[in-house]
RNA sequence: GCCCUGGUAGUGUAGUGGCCUAUCAUGAAGCCCUGUCGAGGCUUCGACACGGAUUCGAAUUCCGUCCAGGGCGCCA
């Protein structure tokens, strides 16, 4: 028997046809005298009939009945039959092939299944298995239909970015797995050499210094759908090793790159959704981000912004403020309009604001309530009216209205803000949650300077193009983030070109001359040769697919994820390897003799 | 490394000190049933993550461990 048909296809037009469908059992239903199987695979479900009162001439019913009932849930088999339209009244409109069936004469068991772990069919949200068991047997879990859709939207979504990159004129290159360990940044996962025991090599971070040497080997447009690893904690937005569609141009601009990539979002926006985007995105400043939103990836679905007060408030006879401005911090406050919040937000909500204040990394929450015209608050009494009556106009409190005030350094302060601004609208259900928010993050500083020590670190990665002198007070870096719905999608910058720049950036950073050479002298050497001026992005596939398919964690758009700890549940990896190989690589490990490996993804039985 | 939440039959759950020889659904096994579609009916099977403590008595309280998820740190 050979498969004529996916499970998805028949129609009334099939009408009268001989088919052969092959999939997998997904329910059955038997009544005695006729049955029914629901025979599914990726494309659909297909219904199967068993008519003892209709068969075809010649065919025998009780061997085949025997079979059908052989057919367990999940098992693999193939049918053969012939399609009519379904009894009168009996046509199931939810699904597409839901007005015929295929009238079953022949059935041949391929492969049994075991029962299943777990129900496979259409479940409403919720009753799921818990997350390890689906990724116990995540073959099983990828057979129901939301998963199947989910692997069928990153597949187009990185065909359609590959043709968009084709039709631009981008080269598709591989760059190495294999590579040479960097000290910034991420921790490597680490690859040991064999032939060089003691020598390693590192999965790559990213192919960030492979891109910049093809646009020295003028390759001009590079991309590449990149896998990418780091040895850091996941989170539901994290994984250790994750895709990015990874790209790089030369002989241009920031405009032009982001131009690209808005092409490359619309492109594929439009291949999914047969809908137009507006573009350009917003572009917003790093500095009005976190002054606005207290977060370098702002969710601009709801608002909730933070007012500056810091001037307003700078005269107050309020110690704290007093102490926190003096010391170069700010003050701010976000208006709850009394419609959308303040009304719903009593004094106990308020208190229980404040007592989580400490875990947004806040000093703490001060509150205002305006009242009968006026702001109202346990701490009101510091204030003359006049600067009461500034802050109201400031922040356009109106009769109801809610004030949340927060205080101290400029960025803990406004990151804490950022985390409360979040959490206020999750309260108040304030977030859209089919909205899609693109922007631009611009203006970066280039490095961050420990307040404490002066340290400088690289704000974005030592290879972004510096605005200005790297002796002013402020760097500027050419660098700019792709944000969507409060979430980094990618990162992108114009890179340095010149040799010595490159060399003065890394010694800014506290590199000396000796290890800048020994850890990127291959690549400084490189930009001494003609390089050009160049600049690309990286753009997270799977956060990306995540958002769109309005998924909680890129776990759901990853067919085989690891989960919190870095284990692989299905295969039970990370594991032990043999003795022997550990000696071919005279590799010794410090881990406890006694360790037992066996545990790790080991969830209870077993 | 730290903080928070959770762990009850294969799966999803109820159960806040005795009413628990632990609820319900689904599943599995068996039987019945000729138009269902997550079919239906009947019967049976099957669980308190592990260790310790408190108590006359613990699924329930406490401590520790393990596992899972969310977050902080980390992720140039």
């Amino acid at each position: 028997m050979r498969r004529t048909n996916t499970c998805g296809e028949l129609r009334s037009g099939d009408i009268g046809k001989e088919v052969c469908l092959q999939g997998w059992v997904r329910f059955s239903r038997d009544h005695g005298g006729v049955a029914f199987i629901d025979l599914a695979d990726r494309y659909g479900i297909t219904q199967v009939v068993f008519d003892p009162e209709d068969l075809p001439e010649g065919t025998d019913a009780d061997p085949l009945s025997e079979v059908m009932r052989s057919f367990t849930r999940e098992s693999a088999v193939s049918i053969e039959g012939t399609v009519r339209m379904r009894v009168e009244g009996t046509e199931d409109r939810r699904n597409p092939t839901g007005e015929v069936e295929v009238l079953i004469t022949g059935a041949v068991l391929i492969n049994r299944s075991r029962s299943p772990p777990f129900e496979l069919g259409d479940q409403k949200e919720g009753v799921l298995p818990n997350e390890d068991t689906r990724m116990r047997y995540r073959y099983l879990d990828l057979r129901r239909t939301d998963m199947i859709h989910a692997m069928e939207m990153r597949s187009r979504f990185l065909h359609l970015a590959r043709q968009y990159m084709d039709e631009n004129r981008f080269l598709e290159i591989e760059t190495p797995i294999l590579a040479r360990s960097t000290p910034e940044g991420a921790r490597d996962y680490l690859v040991p050499s064999r032939v060089h025991p003691g020598a390693f090599y590192a999965l790559p971070q990213s192919p960030q210094l492979f891109k910049q040497m093809l646009m020295i080997g003028s390759m001009d447009r590079y991309y590449q759908i990149a896998r990418c690893f780091r040895d850091e904690d996941s989170r539901k937005d994290r994984q250790p090793e994750f895709t990015q569609i990874d790209m790089e141009m030369s002989f241009v601009d920031s405009k032009d790159i982001q131009d690209m990539i808005e092409g490359l979002v619309a492109y594929i926006w439009k291949g999914l959704y047969g809908r137009e985007i507006e573009i350009p995105f917003r572009r917003i400043g790093y500095r009005e981000a976190m002054e606005s939103y207290g977060s370098d990836k702002p969710d601009l679905r709801y608002g909730l912004k933070f007012i500056s007060l810091t001037e307003t408030v700078k005269d107050a006879r309020y110690e704290i403020f007093q102490r926190i401005i003096k010391a170069g911090g700010i003050v701010a406050g976000i208006n709850l309009k009394a419609d959308i919040a303040g009304d719903r937000i009593g004094r106990n909500d308020v208190d229980r604001y404040i007592n989580q204040a400490k875990k947004f990394g806040l000093g703490g929450l001060t509150w205002m309530r305006c009242r009968d015209g006026k702001l109202d608050s346990n701490i009101a009494k510091y204030f003359t009216p006049e600067i009461l009556d500034a802050i109201k106009r400031k922040m356009d409190a109106e009769e109801g209205d809610l004030l949340f005030l927060i205080a101290g350094p400029w960025k803990s302060t406004y990151e804490g803000g950022g985390a409360l601004r979040r959490k206020l609208a999750e309260d108040l259900e304030l977030i859209p949650e089919d909205e899609m928010q693109f922007l631009w993050l611009v203006d970066c500083p280039m490095f961050e300077i420990d307040p404490v020590s002066g340290k400088h670190d690289a704000f974005h990665h030592p290879f972004v193009l510096p605005e200005n002198d790297l002796d002013d007070a402020y760097v500027g870096g050419a660098c700019f983030d792709l944000c969507l719905n409060g979430n980094e999608l990618g990162s992108g910058s114009l890179r340095i070109h010149d040799p010595e720049l490159q060399r003065e950036v890394f010694r800014k950073i506290g590199m000396d001359d000796e290890r800048i050479e020994a850890d990127f002298g291959f690549f400084v050497e490189a930009l001494g040769y003609g390089a050009p001026p160049h600049g690309g992005m990286a753009l997270g596939v799977d956060r990306f697919i995540s958002i769109l398919l309005g998924k909680e964690t890129i776990r759901d758009v990853i067919a085989f994820p690891k989960n919190k700890k870095a284990v692989s549940l299905l295969d039970r990896s990370p594991a032990k390897v043999d003795d022997k190989k550990l000696e071919e690589l005279q590799i010794m490990t410090l881990a406890a003799e006694d360790m037992d490996f066996d545990d790790i993804g080991n969830v209870d039985d077993n």
